[in-house]
DNA sequence: AAAAAACCTATTGACACGGTAGGTAAATGG
DNA sequence: CCATTTACCTACCGTGTCAATAGGTTTTTT
C-alpha cells in the first residue's frame, strides 16, 4: 500500500515540472494547488530535498524547483525515496536480516518475480509521462 | 506492502494441498510444519473457514482441509480475503469515498494501470503453481 | 470419561500513519 | 536597516494496524 508521502511527493514533482519558471515556487501556492495541508507537505518536500529530487531555496522569492529535466526521472526513486523501499515483502527489503527458511520457502519465487514486476513498472515511469499540457 | 496474515495464509493452503489426505490434518502439525506459532495462526485460518478457502472440523481426527481442488485456488482471491483489498492505492480500494479530485488527478491513471497489473499478477497465479512434489 | 481438536474473547506492546503547532533562520525588497 | 516572505527545525499527538499472546469453552471421537 502506497502512503500519501509517495503520493504527494509525486503531485509535488508534477506541480512543480507543470509550473516551471526561472525561479523558485514556494510551496504556498504547491499547497493551495494541491488541496494539501502545507504543513503536512513540508515533512515530505524536505525528504525530498535532502534526497536530492528537488533544491529548495529560503526567504523571500524563495521556494522550491526541480534539479533536473522531468524526463530524467522515473517514478520508482521517488517511490523508493519516500516510503522507504519498494518491496512488497517483508523478506525482500534490504536490510532485513534473511530468513531461516529461504531455502526451503516455496512461496519466495513468487514474491521474488512480483518484486521485480513492481520495480520495472516503477522504474520505467518517467515523471514527464505523468504530465499533460 | 503483504503482511504476514496474507503470506502465511498462503503457506497454509500450500502445506494442507501438499499434505492431503482424506482426513482433516490438525493446525498443530501445520504450525510445527511452518514453524508459526499456533496461536497466530488460528486467527488467521478461522478468517479462511469463514472466508470459505477451507473447511474445519473439531473434535478428536478435526483439523482443516481444502474444499476445492489446488488448481481451482488463485492467489488473488487467497490475498484479497486476508489483506482485505489488493489495491495499493487508498482511492481505488473499494469502499473508499470518491476523492473529488478524482476528474482532475493527475496519477490515478497510472494507479490505475498499477492496480490491473497486481491484480492481474496475483489472480493468474494457481495454488497449484506453487508446489513442487 | 478423557483426550484432542477447533473455536472464542480479550489484551498487549510496538510502531506507522497522517497530520498539527509553534518557533527559528535566511534572504529579499523597500 | 527593517519588515516580509519564505524555508527549515523540533516536538507532539490521536488513531489504527500489526503481530502476537493468554486463557478459556465447545465439539467430537475413542
Amino acid at each position: 500500500m502506497i502512503s500519501t508521502k509517495g503520493r504527494y511527493a509525486i503531485r509535488v514533482m508534477i506541480d512543480l515540472a507543470e509550473n516551471q519558471s526561472d525561479g523558485y515556487i514556494p510551496l504556498k501556492d504547491i499547497a493551495a494547488r494541491q488541496e494539501v495541508s502545507k504543513k503536512y507537505l513540508e515533512i515530505i518536500v524536505k525528504e525530498m530535498v535532502t534526497g536530492g529530487l528537488i533544491t529548495g531555496a529560503s526567504g523571500k522569492g524563495g521556494g522550491y524547483k526541480l534539479c533536473r529535466k522531468p524526463e530524467d526521472y522515473n517514478i520508482g526513486e521517488i517511490l523508493e525515496l519516500m516510503e522507504g523501499t519498494l518491496s512488497p515483502i517483508a523478506c525482500l527489503s534490504s536490510g532485513t536480516n534473511e530468513c531461516p527458511r529461504r531455502k526451503a520457502c516455496q512461496t519466495l519465487p513468487m514474491w521474488t518475480e512480483f518484486d521485480n514486476l513492481v520495480h520495472d513498472f516503477f522504474y520505467g515511469k518517467k515523471l514527464s509521462d505523468l504530465i499533460h499540457s
